[in-house]
DNA sequence: TTTATTTCCTAGTGATTGATAGGATAATGT
DNA sequence: ACATTATCCTATCAATCACTAGGAAATAAA
């Protein structure tokens, strides 16, 4: 019998029955469902209907209702324009900021996104359940800022920018200005309000 | 038999079984509940426990669920440095933006009251439900807004500020601050940081 | 005291929450 | 074909949600 030492395109091929959906596809809807509602506010059966997903499988395959919301937060987060990305490719401290800003005012009002910011507004109030999700969100806003400061200093220390320049202020008062954005684009403001 | 014509001290006195608690400090202690929570979050079981109240005595005494939170916002609204009382009491639009900045941040980080604003993180995000409680606290934003864009109208008229001061952005900026400011107390910065 | 009125407490309503058990179904490898 | 493996569907779980019915209890007026 003729045999080869490569095995013939059993890749990643799995045995059993395939998924009848596409993950990334209902990751994606998942992600504009909790955008849109929040994480508490978005029921299980919200997921179910609007990913055409009956619950078993959402179980089996996303773990549980926390797991999925944080790897749409995950997907969201690594868009092609992330905030590391943006504040990476920027000249300077300020420049990012600014960038920041604008990315944020344009990501808000997208025609077909949620308004809002997806960080910014799924769990804020939430339930004691909850807690640990919230703190999640609330160390990957702090991370982001802590980025954005890191730049404003090396920034400084480059010369880039004027030494009285107070990284830990610009950085938290862009964060801030973000975060009120995303209420004011879910209130209705239109882009150009934003900035 | 000698009488008066003048009813003795029935002023306001009602009949039957009298109210076991006090009505105010009931609708304190579920404002900080509301505040710290949120409207959702916030159950009817956490208010009965808190309140020392059963539910039956909520509902006869408060509405619903939905009026007592409003109910709650609106004492919250009422305190002795509300938004308006700080505008109108401002020299001028820049006087009353700085002055609701630092009204801000000391209020959402005392050290008595839950972080953040109670209209700020209140329902942010929420249910289908509670769209219409939503909308109502989009309304007093807009309101507050509202009334500091006119302040600075006002004082550009009189000739307080440069005539190319942008009352819209001003008082935009102002309120995403603020908001953003909510979220930065509630992710638990201090009081120095917020401004 | 008797009657009227109002509040309080106990116990529960139906609806919805996130999550699961168990069998049917559809693909694999042998 | 057959056994294996994984996903699918139906039905349902206990817990919690906002909310309420009905009678006991407490006060004022008669």
């Amino acid at each position: 019998m003729i045999t080869t030492n490569i095995d013939p395109i059993p890749f990643f091929r799995k045995k059993g029955r395939p998924l009848s959906f596409d993950r990334e596809d209902a990751l994606h809807k998942a992600m504009l469902l909790f955008w849109r509602h929040g994480y508490e506010a978005t029921s299980l059966n919200d997921l179910t209907t609007t990913l055409g997903i009956k619950p078993s499988s959402i179980y089996s395959v996303f773990g549980d209702k926390k797991r999925l919301f944080l790897e749409a937060v995950s997907k969201y987060l690594s868009g092609p324009i992330s905030s590391e990305s943006i504040i990476d490719a920027a000249t300077d401290g300020r420049e990012a900021a600014l960038a920041l800003l604008r990315a944020a005012a344009t990501g808000f009002t997208g025609q077909d996104t949620p308004a809002g910011c997806l960080l910014a507004s799924s769990a804020i109030s939430c339930s004691e359940a909850a807690g640990d999700v919230k703190e999640e969100l609330a160390a990957i806003r702090r991370g982001i800022e802590a980025r954005l400061r890191d730049k404003v200093i090396s920034s400084v220390k480059a010369g880039q920018l004027p030494g009285d320049t107070h990284a830990e202020n610009l950085a938290g008062l862009t964060m801030a200005v973000i975060q009120g954005m995303s209420t004011l684009a879910r209130d209705g403001a239109p882009r150009d309000k934003l900035f």
